[in-house]
DNA sequence: CGAATACTTGAGTGGGGTCAACGCAAGTGG
DNA sequence: CCACTTGCGTTGACCCCACTCAAGTATTCG
């Protein structure tokens, strides 16, 4: 069913640009090649020159690189609806992998046809290309956190991205939300070590900020950790 | 003269996309405002709504983000040709700001140009997209330089990056390059101490990689820089 | 019920930060 | 022309945040 693996893009697009009536039926009649992935398997290494576009169709995906064996830097997590390696269309070859953190849904669109869809409708272009811009804000404040934010602020801040990621996309309440990053995970994303993320999760956990389930978190004190990370959803362009 | 500024764009977009005649053309008519900097003084401010992009004439500008007094992150230098804010046509409030760094001449050029410059040629708007995406992926590679490198091999993968670049369009032999950054400039953009960013250099110096002289760096090894830096080019898309 | 994976905690260490001077060159103004 | 100022680079001393090493404790899963 192409059409039901498409929705979580339409949905995710519509939240910002109402869809025209032929844009969405272009969409929804992209060619879909789903795929599964378990967690840790890349669905995209650095070196490919790939053909296709991936779209998170269900599950979690993230761009990485690594240095050297055990020094990895994860640069973003992508939901469901997000398309993590549209760069591919210009870009030949891959300068870095995309994995699957969790069991996840995968569906594949040849470049061909994303490029057909930009020239039967310009405006979609511009939807995607703006797309890839959020999606460069949103490293603009990873960079900016990892760089000279202190190591809570720093994990205090992708919580808060994520869950208001998830919840926008209706995957979260807003206050709990699936959270299956492990504590490694979380420290190649904040450059910081797995014992120290772990301490700080403690130390956000002791104040009161939120609570750490098994494979999830619930923020207790969204104010207090909104300021703590001086997160500010705006560069998420979710006008709602 | 219009033709004379839109020069280091056309330039800049030849060296990878031979551009059509009417391209070319298109690009040279845009209607620019061009306009002096000086050191330090702020090109775009964060939370401005931009009607305009800039385009780097000559000079260098760069993106950064003030999280507290005296805590700065600097995302991005950006030379002639470059485009720095053009995610401004699609994302209406600035997230961070853009300053030069040293005496620069911006050219502005209205969004309303733009928009009608992809409308009439939308190959362009595909050319610019693909700008766009160089530009993140610099910022990958920047945001794993300061994430999970050493301080010597962050700085120097900043100066191969930025001197390659400047090879690249013909403002420097390759060896000796202009290199206007303060040591301030390099810890913000490295996310380092000041005093840190100087003893660095000095290690980088006495180790014979290069020579750091008023405004100048000169690289006198290459492949020893390029191997501590890990430094790979392929990321700039410069297919010479 | 092993075996693997993830989480937790303690102890010791080090890279890089902070504080504080000082050198030096380029203005600037009396 | 020299005193003063300002900005950048340089160096030393001390310190702390986060890292590493190491051991132990859940959990999950075949």
């Amino acid at each position: 069913m192409a059409q039901l693996s498409a929705e979580p893009l339409v949905r995710k697009l519509e939240r910002v640009h109402a869809l025209k009536p032929g844009e969405q039926e272009a969409i929804e009649k992209l060619p879909l090649t789903v795929k599964q992935f378990d967690p840790g398997q890349d669905i995209v290494r650095e070196g490919d020159r790939p053909t296709i576009v991936c779209m998170v169709v269900d599950g979690i995906a993230f761009r990485y690189t690594i240095i050297e064996p055990d020094k990895r830097q994860i640069m973003a997590f992508y939901i469901p609806g997000d398309i993590p390696d549209l760069e591919g269309l210009f870009l030949d070859t891959m300068d870095h992998s995309l994995s699957a953190l969790r069991p996840s849904t995968i569906a594949q669109i040849p470049h061909t046809a994303m490029r057909q869809l930009f020239e039967k409708h310009p405006r979609l272009g511009e939807v995607f290309w703006r797309e890839t811009l959020i999606d460069s804000a949103m490293m603009r404040k990873w960079l900016t956190c990892v760089g000279r934010r202190s190591s809570d602020a720093c994990i205090a801040h992708m919580i808060c991205e994520f869950v208001t990621r998830m919840h926008a996309i209706g995957l979260s309440d807003g206050l709990t939300c699936d959270f299956p990053m492990t504590q490694t995970d979380l420290g190649d994303a904040a450059a910081l070590s797995l014992v120290h993320v772990n301490r700080t999760l403690r130390d956000l956990r002791e104040s009161g900020f939120l609570s750490w389930g098994s494979q999830s978190v619930t923020i207790h004190d969204w104010p207090g950790l909104m300021k703590l990370a001086q997160f500010d959803p705006s560069y998420l362009q979710l006008k709602n």
